[in-house]
RNA sequence: GGUGGGUUCGUAUAACGGCUAGUACUCAAGAUUUUCAUUCUUGCAAUAGGAGUUCGAUUCUCCUACCCACUACCA
């Protein structure tokens, strides 16, 4: 038994989208699993789609994910150019291995199975347009071929010279006809497809000197030793050719195993998932943010709207398997251990943006206090927040359970470093930050000028409606002034104050908010001073 | 159009051919709480339709419907 050894194999024509994380994921899974090599390889046979920085782009989303190729384009940082011991068969981009494909095709025509075809491509549009014209498809196959220009209906001499003269001609394949390609797929199952409806595909192009997907990919894969090919659905209808090929070559004996990939749904409607549907209902599509070199556009990515990369692996393990037991949340190794192609299912998945957002709530949870002040400390920054890393801690340890993101963290405790009265200068409103203050209502009120939004700032109009009542507001200051923090709500159950009216009226100097943390946590973290100076401020401001 | 693939609550899914079709997310209600959130409890909600095989079908077969992919000198 060989070793195992799968490989991820994208097109730098764009950002990894993630599907496409979650293609490399389940290879890398499966690689691991069966203590075998996960490979990298990049396959830009397409020399008019390439995008500057979409290669770096796939191997940093990789890395963020923790998905280190064993061998590949991508080896510990470093970009892999010549073979060496632990890199075989460097290089691993497929332009830079042009040479290598055109003896292959040329063994295949040699031995029959290709052929070289000189139509242009005006001229197969022709017949493309006349056989749809006809109501009929047009099939490049051993029907037509006999009427199209190639060496197989042309006469030596005539073969010899377009090779000479012309530089865009072509290597076809030579589909059989009348055969049924049986094939066997590690999720679908047994599949039969026949020859009569395929069609001869192009392997390699003249023009540029380069092979296409089809033939780089089957002599690449053998060569690589590949033993698993893990890939997406789209790739089931050229599986036949793909086995034909290798047949041709004669190389049915190494020939991997195939598993074809559930592809991913976009979450309403129909229709695989696409860039657009991320940016339209407000989630990623895409690892990490990308800026399209050629339209400048950004498209935004999981890892800088906050994502915990392991909640990303895991969201995306998730969609499409199943351990077949009732947990969810998975480290990489215990993906590793835990998987299998089994339970992969067959239908394609539609994402769920709320699930993601819970995972990583969980993965949030699930970090300590100090991992998670880390990653607050550098926003407090921003926002011209010195606090101590102790102090910050502690308020971490307070709301970590309230929030989805670390950048969550600011807007649910602000007022533990700013007071209400600098609010405005932050940009923030508590409370809701859509609130429209524009109400007809109010206009015929003759206090309207104190619930404006403007004039109350920071305290939200509604929430003064409420919560601000000039005697409660008395009773609330006695309380702050009498009491210690500790005693407050002693102090007013004790004189028969209303507890709830009093602590919100309390909870709204001190966060601007009608909602929020309790009130002796937040007078922990800002002192029993800090707190009267908000009841003072919000009373010369109401009052 | 052709070829291939798919179809269990709204979503992701579970269920050797065998209890009342389970779980998670979302949503709703209740409990707890000084508010909100958390937490806990409860609830809503599905085998696409039709034949067949079988004592018995979500599971196997066929037909229909719908969805998806592919149908490039793109991957």
């Amino acid at each position: 038994m060989s070793k195992t050894r799968v490989r991820f194999a994208p097109s730098p024509t764009g950002p990894l989208h993630m599907g496409g994380v979650r293609t490399a994921l389940y290879n890398y899974l499966y690689a691991k699993q069966h203590g075998g090599d996960f490979i990298l390889r990049i396959e830009d046979t397409d020399s008019n789609r390439f995008v500057p920085g979409a290669e770096q782009y796939i191997i940093e989303a990789l890395r963020w994910c923790g998905i280190y190729p064993d061998e590949g384009v991508d080896a510990d940082g470093k970009i892999v150019e010549e073979p060496s011991e632990r890199h075989p068969h460097a290089p691993y981009r497929q332009s830079q291995r042009r040479v290598i494909y055109r003896k292959y095709a040329e063994q295949l025509v040699r031995s029959g199975h290709a052929y070289c075809a000189f139509d242009t491509a005006e001229e197969l549009e022709k017949a493309r347009a006349e056989a749809e014209g006809r109501g009929e498809t047009f099939i490049y196959n051993h029907l037509s071929r006999t009427g199209l220009r190639n060496s197989l209906t042309l006469p030596a001499d005539e073969v010899q010279r377009l090779l000479e003269e012309r530089t865009d001609w072509t290597i076809r394949f030579r589909m059989p006809e009348g055969r049924t390609v049986a094939m066997d797929d590690l999720i679908r199952g047994h599949i039969e497809v026949d020859t009569a409806t395929l069609d001869d595909k192009v392997l390699w192009k003249r023009a540029d000197e380069l092979p296409t997907y089809h033939l780089a990919n089957i002599v690449d894969d053998h060569l690589m030793e590949i033993t698993e090919v893990i890939r997406g659905e789209e790739w089931l209808p050229s599986l036949p050719l793909h086995f034909l090929l290798y047949e041709a070559f004669g190389w049915q004996d190494s020939q991997p195993r195939f598993a074809h990939l559930p592809l991913l749904l976009k979450p309403v409607g129909n229709g695989k998932l696409s860039k657009r549907d991320g940016d339209k209902m407000g989630f990623p599509v895409f690892p990490l943010r990308w800026t399209s070199p050629e339209t400048g556009e950004t498209s935004r990515g999981y890892r800088e709207d906050g994502y915990f990369p392991d909640a990303f692996v895991n969201l995306l393990a998730m969609l499409g398997w199943n351990p077949g037991t009732e947990q969810e949340i998975f480290s990489l190794p215990e993906l590793v251990e835990a998987f299998s192609l089994e339970k992969v299912g067959k239908s394609g998945s539609k994402f769920n943006p709320d699930k993601a957002k819970w995972f990583n709530k969980e993965y949030l949870r699930m970090r300590s206090d100090s991992e998670l002040t880390a990653l607050f400390l550098p926003i407090l920054q921003e926002k011209g927040i010195e606090a101590a890393p102790g102090f910050v801690e502690g308020i971490v340890g307070l709301i970590k359970e309230r929030a989805t993101f670390v950048q969550d963290f600011w807007t649910i405790a602000s007022y533990l470093f700013i007071a209400p009265s600098q609010f405005a200068d932050y940009g923030v409103k508590a409370g809701a930050a859509s609130e429209k203050p524009a109400d007809p209502k109010r206009a015929a009120d003759p206090r309207a000028k104190v619930w404006d939004d403007a004039a109350t700032a920071p305290f939200l109009a509604k929430d003064v409606d409420k919560f601000y009542k000039p005697e409660i507001f008395a009773a609330a200051l006695e309380a702050m002034e009498q009491a210690e923090p500790e005693g407050l709500e002693d102090y007013i159950r004790d004189h028969g104050m209303p507890m709830g009216k009093v602590m919100n009226c309390i909870r709204l100097a001190l966060s601007g908010a009608s909602s929020g943390l309790g009130i002796s946590d937040i007078l922990r973290f800002i002192g029993k001073e800090e707190g009267l100076a908000r009841m003072h401020y919000m009373q010369e401001r109401l009052g």
